[in-house]
DNA sequence: AGCCGGATTAGAACACGTTTCAGTTTGAAC
DNA sequence: GTTCAAACTGAAACGTGTTCTAATCCGGCT
């Protein structure tokens, strides 16, 4: 209970200087995404930056893109280790689930290249990388699910958090291809929520 | 109103070989999908197998997304074709829904190789493709639109039916990448109609 | 200190999507 | 029938994800 980790699914083992590796290899992969998208994450361009060889790069992550869905991973910790810091304002499942919502929402608007190439990594995944995936898609749903209220969330509560789930994968694919603004993704959104949480 | 054909977006242009070249690279794209999935769908195999030079190929469609999704519109146009044929039965907006995701998903799951090659397709897409992937959506949305009842949609049909259409789809990407089983999809699709359409 | 096996490195090599190019065919206009 | 532009062909070439190899490095064991 001490240690405050990062707790992604295997991410704490190996030497010092193989957690430093992986460190510099994420950090890369997010430095290169964010600039460029997921073009721009190159393999030898994230082996070059994070100073491993290109083989070494692929011992620690078997493809591009069980690299980028790590990476995804991460931030998607992160960001709900923000949200977890303080508590979720409103007082129905509507309007706090809007408000988780909107702040992840606007954490991957406001750096869209980024969201570009996790998004797209994340979509294109073969079941080569579905331990990655599930890891970002329980993340997910436990996200909306901790959205709707505090305590134990019952299977309808699951049901809808994972409904919720999939309308925002949805809308963040049509987002991140153009064929929706920002504005569109949040009225969509909010009507979704709307239709399931009265 | 004499001629039935199928009304893809821009499909019958041209002289009558280059219609059959058109008609003969989608063949040879379905048929390499439906065996091997998107990776044995390679654009030097398409070009052999359709009798075309790699480049005329790339003249009919810019890029492998293209060409997948071009395909995927075809056969959804197929599918909803088919299911005009007969009226959908069911006497509640749940009932109809219901069967069409049915019917929809179980022709999918029927060739789930062809299935994976253009759920990865689509999903991949990028900006360039965007009006392909919009033709697409729109087949979507306008056949769980019409599934719920016949007549004019209201504004709110037409939400559920979107909200509708992004379970599908994320449950289908589940799916194709074996983090769901068939069992699971149908049991979500069936969750979420239930909690849209009471 | 010396040895060992696994990890790391630099770099070549391969596969497939995509681009390019020089030459040929086609078909519409005259 | 000739002419011309556009379409088509075959083939080479390029870029990037991925694999492979031979050499070197590192950390633990005796």
């Amino acid at each position: 209970m001490a240690t405050a980790r990062t707790s992604t699914t295997d991410a704490e083992q190996g030497s010092a200087a193989q957690r430093d590796r992986r460190r510099r290899i994420l950090e890369a992969t997010l430095a290169l995404a964010s600039k460029g998208g997921y073009d721009a994450v190159q393999m030898r361009t994230v082996a070059e930056r994070a100073e491993v060889a290109l083989g070494t790069l692929y011992r620690y992550f078997p493809s591009k893109i069980h690299l980028l869905v790590s990476a995804l991973a991460l931030e998607l910790e992160a960001i709900q280790d923000k949200l977890s810091r303080k508590p979720i304002p409103g007082d129905t499942a509507y309007d706090r689930t809007l408000y988780v919502l909107n702040r992840v929402t606007g954490a991957l608007q406001r750096d869209p290249m980024l969201a570009e190439a996790m998004t797209r990594a994340f979509m294109f995944a073969d079941p080569s990388a579905s331990a990655e995936v599930n890891a970002v898609a329980r993340l997910m749903e436990e996200m909306f699910t901790r959205a709707m209220h505090d305590g134990e969330p019952t299977a309808d509560d699951r049901a809808k958090a994972r409904v919720i789930g999939d309308v925002w994968l949805s809308n963040l694919v049509a987002w991140v291809t153009r064929r929706a603004s920002a504005n569109d993704v949040v009225n969509h959104l909010e009507l979704a929520t709307r239709l399931l949480l009265h």
